[in-house]
DNA sequence: GAGAATATACGAATTAGATCGTATTTACTC
DNA sequence: GAGTAAATACGATCTAATTCGTATATTCTC
């Protein structure tokens, strides 16, 4: 399964942005920064600005032909959590996959989420 | 299990030290370097600022009383690791333990790691 | 078509991370 | 104790991330 673009990690900033674009799909600058402000105090130009930047970072595509121009997330959500947890893997746990997992585990503090994960076990035996 | 201090996440350059106290626990500027200096190109003096800077961030402990300070790890791996995957569960997961672990495990292409992690879930049924 | 509203473009300021050169201090060695 | 070796301290540079103000362009609305 191999990665199309070297797959650029994305900062924190642009994680927050990549976030809104993957919930609401193409949205224009103003769209994302509605959503945004709602829970930072991030300014418009902020968020045009860091948009604009991953457009050079081919992190986002955008349609240019209406005045305001519509971003769209240039990777999935599935592919970007993927090498952002292949990243930590290799830098905090020696590349070990199985040592992430047991220690997501035995971190996990809801109810829910060990019986979600118990499931996803159950139906990852047969 | 509260965490003793607020758990500042390391650095890139700081997790490399981090791994290498973790390893050979506690040690000299030079006996870090030397180890580094195997993997990377780094310079002493290089080595030596950021461990500065991580005992003032308190992510280091060092023992002044000989010349040749001291450094060790202020916080256990384990400690550390809990954190940083928190930290990307929250960031990268709307906050969903199970989405990363569904996420580690589908992403897992060794043999190995996926009997690693079958045998982790086995011993967790019971 | 003048003016208001709204868009992008651009560049400056700030902060943090990473790197390293040089200065200074400390301790051995003879 | 003079000189060398090796340590820390300090500060400068460089780059990247983040933020936002201002300038400029476009489009609506009367």
């Amino acid at each position: 399964m191999a990665q199309e673009n070297p797959t650029v990690k994305p900062t924190q900033a642009e994680l927050t942005l990549l976030n809104v674009l993957w919930k609401m799909g193409p949205a224009t600058v103003r769209q994302v920064h509605d959503v945004v402000s709602t829970t930072q105090k991030t300014g418009y130009t902020t968020v045009l600005k860091i948009l604009q930047i991953m457009h050079e970072k081919s992190l986002v595509i955008r349609d240019e032909s209406n005045r305001a121009h519509v971003y769209a997330a240039a990777n999935s959500q599935t592919q970007t959590q993927s090498s952002l947890i292949k990243d930590l893997i290799s830098k905090a746990f020696g590349g070990s996959t199985s040592k992430l997992v047991m220690r997501a585990i035995d971190d996990s503090t809801s109810e829910q989420e060990i019986n979600d994960i118990r499931q996803l076990l159950n139906s990852l035996e047969k």
